[in-house]
DNA sequence: GAATCCACCC
DNA sequence: GAATCAGCGC
């Protein structure tokens, strides 16, 4: 996300009292986190599960995923599994509200930007769609495409952690001259791989898949609603014949 | 001046009656010429003088400027003396449309685009203060900033005649990749080179430079309308005491 | 926000 | 029109 202030969530995440922060900015909170909404969000749903500053760590060692990868590994192993407990809990509350205003569920993503463009680690929590006004460039889809590589998915991070130690010393190096050419590549479906030649085109595409799921999910949803009243005409109907 | 139709002057030159154009294109014609508004004024005043296609010339020779210099010498002279006729019939009319709606009169530039965008001939009479609504991009300033060199004045093409041949032959090109190059120069005001880093700025220099020629302008008029009242003035007094 | 680039349509 | 660039405020 972008904001004339690229320490703001280094602010939020030294609050001794997050309770304090508006409910249009904190969405939770907890001893170890606290969840905001992205202010830019690129999907329908799009929360920041941001760390507290808190011991054994400070601020510097918090600044972004490079710099917590630099830290002794088993406490970086446990922050992240921290952020990915919270996370956890956001997604299933995205679950239910992705229901009780769109009828059905899709996926959620949870993952890192390689190059943040604001300080402080924050985990972008947010829903399998892209479908935001806010998404408005190249860079911004690019940065949350799950294929494209400049998205780290968290379940990746954690798998570093058992991989060779030589692997987790190169992937945690992060490297800019690797990352960012990787917002420049094409624009293509996340989805169905189709290539899209500028952000209006694909937008409208994305739209069209998403438009395409919804029917198709809450048709699922309505099967099993109808399975589910058949069953349960069924029961009573054996329960009557009981009587 | 850019459009859909690239051509359109060729098919004002060919027309038999131009009389027929609408008065919202055709300002006036004659037996050799038709003087046009710019769809796309460029300052408060800018008309097209336009060769109609009649013998010895054809409409290929009439393309550009650098056709009509790879014809017989004295014909392309004769042409464009008859264009620049024209063209100071234009320029006393503009100055009294200026005087009238403006209460002052400023300086004309007649010359062509080295590179025109439009094919057919058109020798460019504008007021000399590049002010207008239609001027929005680095290239359009350009074109017309009257020491850039892609401007070029007629007064310039007419003394190409009576240099040495080989002075006329190599500047008669008009090379592409001479004169390109210039319409991408540092934006700069026409009237007092300043630099000015983009249109917006540009534009309202201009606008300030327009607006103190047209202070300076109007009261060197009243002080001239004052002087010629004081001269009345006294010469009826003269009368009256020759009375 | 402004300059530049690029692809589409004429 | 859309992608890119660049200056400027925070």
């Amino acid at each position: 996300m972008s904001s004339a202030n690229m320490t703001i969530f280094r602010a939020y995440a030294q609050k001794s009292n997050p309770a304090s922060l508006p409910p249009s900015i904190l969405f939770s909170h907890s001893e170890t986190c606290l969840t905001v909404f992205d202010a830019f969000p690129k999907s329908i749903f799009h929360l920041l599960v941001i760390p507290r500053v808190r011991p054994p760590f400070n601020v510097y060692q918090l600044a972004n995923l490079r710099s917590l990868l630099k830290c002794e590994k088993n406490c970086a192993k446990e922050l992240l599994m921290g952020l990915s407990r919270e996370a956890n809990n956001v997604k299933k509350m995205i679950e239910s509200e992705m229901f009780k205003k769109y009828g059905f569920k899709w996926e959620i993503w949870m993952g890192f930007h390689a190059i943040p463009s604001m300080e402080h680690l924050h985990l972008h929590v947010l829903s399998a769609d892209l479908c935001s006004p806010r998404m408005k460039l190249k860079k911004h889809y690019n940065s949350f495409h799950p294929k494209c590589g400049f998205f780290i998915h968290l379940s990746d991070v954690l798998s570093w952690f058992d991989a060779d130690p030589s692997y987790y010393k190169t992937t945690s190096q992060l490297k800019k001259s690797e990352y960012e050419p990787l917002l420049k590549e094409d624009l293509s479906c996340w989805k169905c791989d189709r290539n899209l030649s500028n952000m209006p085109k694909l937008k409208s595409h994305l739209q069209e898949e998403f438009d395409k799921l919804s029917d198709q999910e809450k048709a699922k949803v309505e099967r099993e609603r109808k399975r589910s009243d058949d069953l349960a005409q069924t029961s009573s109907s054996q329960i009557s014949l009981n009587d």
